[in-house]
DNA sequence: CCGAGACATCGAAAGCTGTCAATATCCTTC
DNA sequence: GAAGGATATTGACAGCTTTCGATGTCTCGG
């Protein structure tokens, strides 16, 4: 399940995707496919510190912590969020590179001959 | 569920998302997040044309032609393919737009300096 | 060592999703 | 207008997801 960080699958629309590029990236989106999910990663990526423990978020998102948990067990396990533990407490943090990567793989095909804008 | 094309959400990481912002993205998120869903994106985009009709895209994905169209109409619905009819044919083609708008939703702190289209 | 608090896991219920065969609808051709 | 082919819709079923309450595990403070 985890690969390199900063790589997720090739871009979709640079040609047809085969069948394991495609259930692999498909696996990271289905992680983002959720609203509760959206928030929570929106949430802690929010805070002053970019990161957040489980009693912070559990509040805000309105549901019970065993689901909370559970949503940020998904996200941890698709390389979206890291987990650190400090005493008691879990703080999660978001792997921006990861979201990155998946922002790459939906890339669409340069759209003219335009200059292209990476740096 | 039709919003405009070229927008979606505002973006994840700029702020805790509303719930009813990560409904919408998460809606458009969970049309991409199937495997047989990117593989078609990809082959439609990878056509000549850029488009692709049903029979064309039927084979490659190795499931049943009820299916494929059932996949095509949620990507239809999600306003990441057009569909356009000719003669006895359906033609599908990729919005690209709407999947930069997706990938915009997703930036991680990006420099903004977009126009908004809206009125 | 004990109690309390933070988080994870488990088990179960309700709902959603992907898939197919059968069928309906629409278009072209004869 | 009848036949045939291309898509869409329907109905059904298996599997997965989301959610919760109950419970387990770990850590800190005393």
């Amino acid at each position: 399940m985890d690969k390199q960080l900063s790589y997720c699958c090739p871009p979709v629309l640079h040609g047809a995707l085969g069948k394991r590029d495609a259930e692999e990236l498909a696996a990271t989106l289905k992680a983002l496919a959720d609203p509760v999910r959206l928030q929570l990663l929106s949430f802690i990526a929010a805070q002053p510190d970019g990161e957040a423990c489980v009693c912070h978020v559990t509040g805000p998102v309105g549901l019970s912590q065993p689901t909370v948990s559970h949503h940020l067990k998904l996200l941890h396990q698709a390389g979206l969020l890291q987990r650190e533990k400090r005493g008691a407490w879990v703080y999660y943090r978001v792997i921006a590179e990861r979201l990155e990567a998946v922002r790459s793989a939906l890339a669409t095909r340069a759209p003219r001959a335009k200059s292209a804008r990476r740096a």
